[in-house]
DNA sequence: CCCGATAGTTCCATTATTCAGAACTCAATT
DNA sequence: AATTGAGTTCTGAATAATGGAACTATCGGG
């Protein structure tokens, strides 16, 4: 009851508002610079970052120092290797993703497609793992990735688990961007959430990338301490209607199996 | 006029005298975390980062607020997802793997084997891309992970590129590890990285793993900003010791083709 | 039920870092 | 030579981090 009350008591979590002292400061700099379409140069990120010249040089002097960013041989500052390092190992030793990989093998050898492991953290989808059909991984093409939740079916199954209260906090926090014609609004999200939960399964129509469809089932601890989803993707070609109906039961068991592989591995240790 | 010169004429660059300020401090903590072997108490942090417990329970703190560590639901500190973000995105705009991408797939669709990519950082290897052959062979290689510099084609390719002090330095601070039989000790190191610069090319030969042989050739940057290596991986039987030698001259000539595209990307806007 | 131990959290005066803005250097332009 | 733009360094003043101790919670016996 201490560490896992994400209380809804504040509705503006806006990325904006962050009270982490010095440290906060320091990200929105990192984050600057991941966001970025490229390098940027000191004036680039003065310009956007708000801060005394001087405040500024010293701050990206220390990330640069810690290996979080890089100086380019022409000055310009991108993201550094010592990001790599950090995420690859937290990365190895997930807990849940380490719980589930045998099950996305399973699940991948079954359907052939490509099986996605997702994990819901704000209002986004990260990617925690994937396994492939034909192509072996391509580690960071997708994992990692943040994602929308409303037209991915990781994330409609992620949001299924939610209680409604979240889910509206969730909903109203996000800007719906229609991404294909049968993109989610608000409201059609709502009632898919509703048939979701009666089935178990969430699918993907189309819905954020044209000739892409998948279906996915959630998962979740029984704390919520960990809410996301597995789901199989594929080309619509291949991914047919018939065959999202066949996959939906054997992507909830997969979600099962992973969930009892949940309680085993993280339970006795409370 | 002490505080201001901290001019590169100390020796001793050892990983603890981080003079980073804040940011340091917590950057100390957060590889702590990242490097156990799983999620840490608050007391085990306690016991390892020698600091009063008021303060690194402030700490954490921050460090979980902005996403870099994460509390299981028994209290225990994980790394946190806002790595593999912040990651996949440093990953997927970074220059030099962009220019090198269509070469490292070149050599894959020629050899078949594994291909990687890889760069110098202090005295590790970190992989930035690697393309896997058709057939997946279980072995140790992951894109983000820090390598030995000593045992891998890569690492030493890298090194040759190197001038003699920058060598030196990086031999004195690395502690030798015997992982196989055939694992270099400083004196054959040196010996192999005259052999790598009059031929252009590296091998290892099962040093790092058993029944695991790689073929590797330097790249790098005019003024060493970037110092790494490209590499053919593959299992010992396959990769025969005539295999090495047919695929040297392949290997050097990825390498030069991404060198001279990294002097066409990169160059004009010095 | 109470005791002691272990684990984690909060408080607050002290101290060290960070801040902001101006002054400075350096190089490219005019 | 003078001007602009880009980046760096310096300073007292403001702020955030520090560390020690006091506090709470949880657990395992006796």
């Amino acid at each position: 009851m201490s560490a896992t009350d994400g209380d809804i008591m504040d509705k503006n979590e806006a990325a904006d508002k962050r009270e982490t002292g010095t440290l906060g400061k320091l990200m929105v700099l990192l984050d600057i610079v991941t966001h970025a379409d490229g390098p940027m140069r000191f004036t680039d990120i003065l310009a956007v970052a708000g801060q005394p010249r001087g405040t500024l040089h010293r701050q990206l002097g220390h990330l640069t120092e810690e290996g979080l960013l890089e100086v380019l041989a022409d000055g310009r500052y991108a993201p550094g290797l010592r990001l790599l390092d950090l995420a690859s190992r937290s990365w190895a030793r997930n807990e849940f993703r380490l719980i589930a990989e045998p099950h996305l093998n399973a699940l991948q050898q079954l359907t052939g497609e490509t099986v996605h492991l997702g994990v819901l953290r704000g209002a986004s989808v990260i990617y925690l793992d994937k396994v492939e059909g034909s192509q072996p991984v391509r580690m960071y093409s997708q994992i990692g990735n943040a994602s929308p939740i409303y037209c991915t079916g990781v994330g409609k199954a992620a949001l299924s688990a939610l209680p409604d209260d979240r889910l509206d906090a969730i909903i109203a926090s996000v800007s719906f961007q229609r991404f294909t014609e049968n993109t989610l609004t608000p409201e059609t999200l709502r009632r898919e959430i509703a048939d979701i939960r009666r089935s178990g399964n969430a699918f993907d129509r189309e819905e954020h990338e044209v000739g892409i469809r998948c279906v996915a089932a959630p998962v979740y601890s029984e704390d919520l301490s960990f809410v996301g989803g597995v789901s199989v993707t594929g080309p619509a070609y291949r991914l047919t209607f018939g065959r999202l109906e066949e996959w939906a039961l054997p992507v909830r068991r997969a979600a099962e199996s992973i969930m009892s592989g949940m309680r085993i591995g993280l339970g006795p240790r409370r």
